[in-house]
DNA sequence: TGACTCACG
DNA sequence: ACGTACGTGAGTCAG
């Protein structure tokens, strides 16, 4: 059987297009020609390629108007105008399918859907073939059977359909699908269905009477809402269903033979790249050629030329005498090293550049000459905290590196990617980055460090000049950058980890584990990988036949939400404890472990360039989530210590979202809540629930706190009655309740959303931006995303705002009281130090001071000091 | 590599 | 009817 890929043109353009159309800017070449769906439908056809390797392929397309829409149009009136941006790529997409070699078909008056209606049918009546058509359009689904099958498309993904997995989720045969569609109808392709109708019911009535037909023929049978919806759609429904059914007889002018995968044209198909400015995509095809044992050597040669104007013409001065380098003016700098976490990679050299400067000096040369950095001259540099923690390895100080690109770029909303070259790009710079297999020089390197160098000086200004333009300039010198500084410093400073209390307390889960295995294994009545969600599911609901089976694409659900439904079962239960401390072993047994260094310290990478936030991350390892909800887990904890002679502190700020939240919306109840120090959850429940202090029982402060904490998150019903384990219904409830009792706070949430669509950006109290291009989704689910993000950023981004201007002040009371306690780690809303015993009320008076103090809300901030001889005790 | 699961705020 | 709470990182499986 030889298979044939029929892919659905159409689609695969229009979902590129939508794809990236709504999120912002429309993607376009230096002409301004429109690119967006090209780019996407390349990347598609490329990777159907490479999935499928496919011999025989062929794209369809709609051309002209087509018979089962103008029939439609006559009945009602117009579908959709394709975009113009959309309508003029179509040709292009034409010429790139030719120049891969692959066939395209278009047929004036049909649908790319009949014209893969008929090859497929085609290929059921051909014993030598089979079809595999490639969409995200449900409608193909009708064409399945045992020679057709359907690879569905869908936003990150995609699910192979055959008879068997269609019958399976819809419980009748594909062909069925007109009679489903002819019912629920299709928004996006106006279809009109059966108005009130949806998948659920339809699937429902298709299930129960077989067809459209059988369902008019027995409609006095249905009751209520839905027997007066069929009866007023009937005529809708009848129409829709010529719409969705895909005609199967094209007069197409070919055979299937004439479907063969072709060469690819590389000359002509890079000519179209070039055109298009898909600088990725060239690069990918000439990798090809490179890799290709091309006879045409001549051909090769051309490609490979016209490829090499990216070099950018700098000045290639590798030093070997030190004495040679004179800086006497405003520097960058650039530090180049082995790939690897910074903790522990070399350098190769530094690159430095200015007007009269462009210079890479190898390890070798300054090594020993590390005070020519000390020139208060040297002031920019990409990732300040790198510099420093590395340089601080090799004993190199270094002060007055005040501008960090990396730091701009971030504030300023640039995309960055793992490295400088990537963001060099944006500003039309091209420094390649290193790849594994390539083999470069040592005057490749230099030449690429000095561009990198040159970069970062050439940018300098237009920078700064935005982030004045931003309002951001307090936020960048007096916050971010010295959070640069600090962060830096605490890495350095790690935390002691001793490893036999993690160790001791490994092989008691180990031995857990193995019993608890064991009876797993029990119970199942066979052996089976605990850890693997697919076979876990497939013991509890095929072999067991436990209910509440919920699939998704892999298999069943297995996570805590379904497990604890079912954890009145002996196995479940065992599976509920293992996965914790499975969890508590790989994690943080072995994974913290395996992070301890020689000194007996863990010293973890805080990214403060990733969030959309503000928030910073922590990685290798991550030390923001050491376990602290379960008391078992949070024993972890008891192997964090502090130094000789020292405690650790821990200070958290109380609430700081919810107070926060209070600021900005500026509702008075709870502006006055945290004015008179009242437990807010408690307040909230005695006004949702009108009850007085008193008759708030521990429920109700729990229901009140989950929709508090819905608040902060942009409330949906759905999310608090996940969350509260309740129905929906009733979390829509709460909710209203809650709305009615604070009607600012609705006013402060409608008033948000509004601008942000306005702007297509939120901001927090130090006017860090983040832009939200969902909020332009014509798509109800990512907008509605958008709105959460809008209202949730602001919050969540200037409670992290507040806390970072704590940390500047606290170390900069540090130094000026040269106190030798240290600031050691950052987990969002607290701060851990390292106290030594005789500084511990001077340590205790400036953080809760500094932290209190960060900023002035109309809202009070408070913060909680706890001390203990490990981060355990230290709560 | 992506999906799933689960740890934290 | 949509498909769901905001922000992260890491270990594991399976393709």
């Amino acid at each position: 059987m030889e298979k044939i890929v029929l892919v659905d043109g159409n689609n695969l353009l229009f979902r590129s297009y939508y794809a990236t159309a709504y999120t912002g800017n429309v993607m376009r070449n230096s002409k301004g020609f429109p690119t967006n769906g090209l780019y996407g439908f390349v990347n598609m056809m490329n990777k159907i390629i490479t999935d499928e390797n496919p011999k025989y392929i062929m794209v369809a397309f709609d051309i002209g108007k087509t018979f089962r829409h103008e029939k439609y149009e006559n009945y009602k009136g117009g579908r959709k105008e394709t975009p113009d941006d959309l309508k003029l790529q179509f040709p292009i997409a034409k010429d790139i399918l030719t120049a891969m070699g692959i066939k395209y078909l278009e047929c004036v008056g049909y649908e790319a859907d009949d014209i893969i209606g008929t090859i497929s049918k085609w290929t059921e009546n051909d014993d030598n073939f089979e079809s595999l058509i490639v969409s995200s359009d449900k409608d193909l689904l009708q064409l399945i059977s045992d020679e057709t099958t359907v690879k569905l498309l869908r936003m990150k993904d995609h699910i192979i359909m055959d008879k068997k997995t269609f019958k399976d989720m819809y419980g009748f045969e594909p062909i069925k699908m007109i009679d489903l569609k002819s019912l629920m109808g299709d928004a996006s392709d106006n279809i009109p269905g059966v108005k009130g109708i949806g998948e659920k019911t339809a699937i429902k009535l298709i299930q129960e009477y077989g067809s459209l037909d059988g369902i008019y023929e027995n409609v006095e049978k249905i009751k209520g809402a839905t027997f007066n919806k069929l009866i007023d759609g009937e005529e809708d429904a009848y129409y829709s269903r010529d719409l969705v059914t895909i005609y199967r007889d094209v007069p197409l002018d070919i055979t299937l033979n004439d479907l063969k995968y072709n060469k690819i044209n590389i000359g002509k198909l890079r000519k179209i790249y070039e055109d298009l400015e898909f600088k990725s995509l060239l690069k990918r095809l000439d990798n090809k050629i490179k890799n290709l044992d091309s006879s045409d050597d001549n051909e090769k040669e051309q490609i490979l030329d016209s490829d090499d104007k990216i070099n950018g013409k700098i000045e290639l001065n590798i030093i070997t005498n030190i004495d040679d380098v004179v800086i006497d003016e405003d520097t960058s700098i650039y530090i180049e090293t082995t790939n690897g976490n910074y903790h522990e990679v070399k350098i190769i050299g530094i690159s430095l550049y200015n007007k009269k400067l462009s210079c890479f000096i190898p390890f070798e040369v300054f090594k020993d000459n590390i005070e020519l950095l000390n020139g208060k001259d040297v002031k920019y540099t990409y990732d300040l905290k790198k510099l420093l923690v590395i340089f601080n390895r090799y004993g190199i100080k270094i002060k007055n590196l005040c501008f960090d690109t990396m730091i701009g770029a971030y504030l300023l909303n640039y995309e960055l990617k793992d490295d400088i070259s990537y963001l060099a790009k944006q500003f039309d710079y091209d420094i390649p980055s290193y790849n594994k297999k390539e083999v470069i020089d040592d005057e490749e390197i230099a030449r690429r460090s000095i561009l990198k160098a040159k970069f970062i000086y050439d940018t300098k200004e237009e920078l700064t000049l935005k982030i004045e333009n931003e309002g951001i300039t307090s936020l960048f010198y007096n916050i971010e950058m010295p959070i640069a500084n600090i962060l830096a410093k605490m890495e350095i400073q790690g935390i002691t980890v001793k490893k036999e209390v993690l160790e001791e307390m490994g092989e008691e889960i180990k031995i857990k584990l193995e019993l608890i295995t064991k009876d797993i294994y029990n119970y199942a009545g066979c052996e089976f990988n605990i850890n693997s969600p697919k076979q876990l599911g497939e013991v509890l609901f095929d072999k067991l036949k436990l209910p509440f089976a919920k699939k998704n694409k892999v298999g069943y659900v297995t996570d805590v939400d379904v497990l604890k439904k079912l954890s009145d079962y002996p196995i479940v239960k065992n599976i509920l404890e293992y996965r914790v401390l499975a969890k508590l072993y790989s994690t943080y047994i072995e994974g913290i472990i395996g992070t301890i260094r020689e000194d007996g310290k863990i010293h973890t990478i805080y990214t403060q360039t990733l969030t959309r936030t503000g928030r910073l991350s922590s990685i290798e390892p991550n030390l923001q989530n050491i376990p602290m909800r379960s008391e078992y887990g949070r024993l972890i904890r008891k192997a964090f210590l502090p130094e000789d002679k020292s405690i650790i502190m821990s200070a958290d700020y109380s609430q700081i979202e919810l107070r926060v939240f209070a600021h900005l919306s500026g509702v008075k109840d709870l502006i006055n809540a945290f004015n008179n120090n009242i437990d807010i959850h408690t307040k909230t429940a005695m006004d949702i629930f009108k009850v007085p202090l008193e008759g708030v029982t521990k429920n109700m402060r729990r229901q009140a706190k989950a929709v508090n904490f819905g608040i902060l998150y942009g409330i949906s019903s759905f999310g608090l009655a996940e969350d509260l384990g309740i129905p929906v219904k009733e979390a829509k409830e709460f909710i209203n309740k809650y709305f009615a009792t604070y009607p600012g706070v609705k006013d402060y949430m409608n008033k948000e959303i509004e601008e942000a669509k306005l702007n297509g950006y939120v901001k927090t109290i130090t006017n860090r931006k983040r832009f939200i291009y969902e909020l332009k989704s014509s798509n109800y689910a990512v907008r509605s995303m958008g709105e959460r993000m809008a209202l949730n950023t602001p919050i969540q981004g200037s409670a992290s705002d507040i806390l970072k201007k704590a940390m500047v002040d606290i170390n900069e009371e540090f130094e000026k009281k040269n106190i030798k306690s240290k600031m050691i780690l950052q987990v969002h809303d607290e701060l851990i130090f390292n106290v030594y015993e005789e500084e511990v009320d001077v340590v205790k008076d400036i953080v809760y001071n500094k932290m209190v103090n960060a900023f002035k809300l109309s809202v009070p901030l408070d913060v909680d000091i706890e001390m203990g001889k490990n981060w355990y005790e230290a709560k």
